[in-house]
DNA sequence: GCGCTATTTCGACAAACCTAGAATTAAGCC
DNA sequence: GGCTTAATTCTAGGTTTGTCGAAATAGCGC
């Protein structure tokens, strides 16, 4: 079993590479269906394995979902993960500090 | 230089860490003045050559900040980071995504 | 200066990560 | 089945990380 505090880390260690960072903002911008990952690759102009390798670690994180269209794999965010991460840090990680959290992201309920 | 993107994934990749995380989240509970690293040594229970790597890494991504005060180190969180971090992901990455982010906190606006 | 305490830096080792070319699988079409 | 396209998995390399004991540094009091 994985703790909060191991998954948090986790995801947060996903996001912590400048190549993934670029990756989910395209993503992110992308369609809402997803992105293929070929015009993921095209955009961002790496080599196929590697973007394949970046995706499997964003999506193991669970911070993108990935759906199948023929042959192409589409890749999109997960919008509710990456709102419980930043809501993370906020309310388990650093509640009861010095400063007042902002708000437990009212908006954004998609899903 | 270093560009936005690569200090936010430099600053992810360092909340990537479960003793990391533990470690902020103790350091946030702790004084304003700051935490000595002594106290976090023997709450964490982990050598304190560990903590010190692992502080370190927190202070060079600009998590948290240093001040001596005798023989002692005292460790702080730096709020305005942490909150500029978590902008940044809905704010500079995320933005134009299907979801609404989350209001800009408007909040929490020290420093 | 000497001793004492708090903390870091050094050194070494294993484990994990990043990169990317080559080989492979998956799906569709003829 | 064979061909083509899309994407992943395999394999291998060099680099970085995580851990921690041992040694070194920093500051204080005598």
């Amino acid at each position: 079993m994985t703790g909060r505090v191991e998954q948090a880390a986790e995801r947060l260690k996903a996001l912590g590479h400048p190549v993934r960072l670029a990756i989910l903002r395209r993503v992110v911008q992308g369609p809402e269906a997803g992105t293929p990952a070929g015009e993921l690759q095209s955009r961002l102009d790496i080599p196929a394995s590697t973007l394949s390798h970046h995706l499997a670690t964003l999506a193991d994180a669970g911070l993108v979902q990935v759906a199948r269209e023929g042959t192409t794999l589409r890749y999109r965010a997960d919008f509710g993960v990456l709102h419980a991460l930043t809501d993370y840090i906020w309310q388990d990680c650093c509640a009861g500090g010095a400063a007042e959290p902002p708000p437990p992201s009212p908006c954004c309920d998609r899903d």
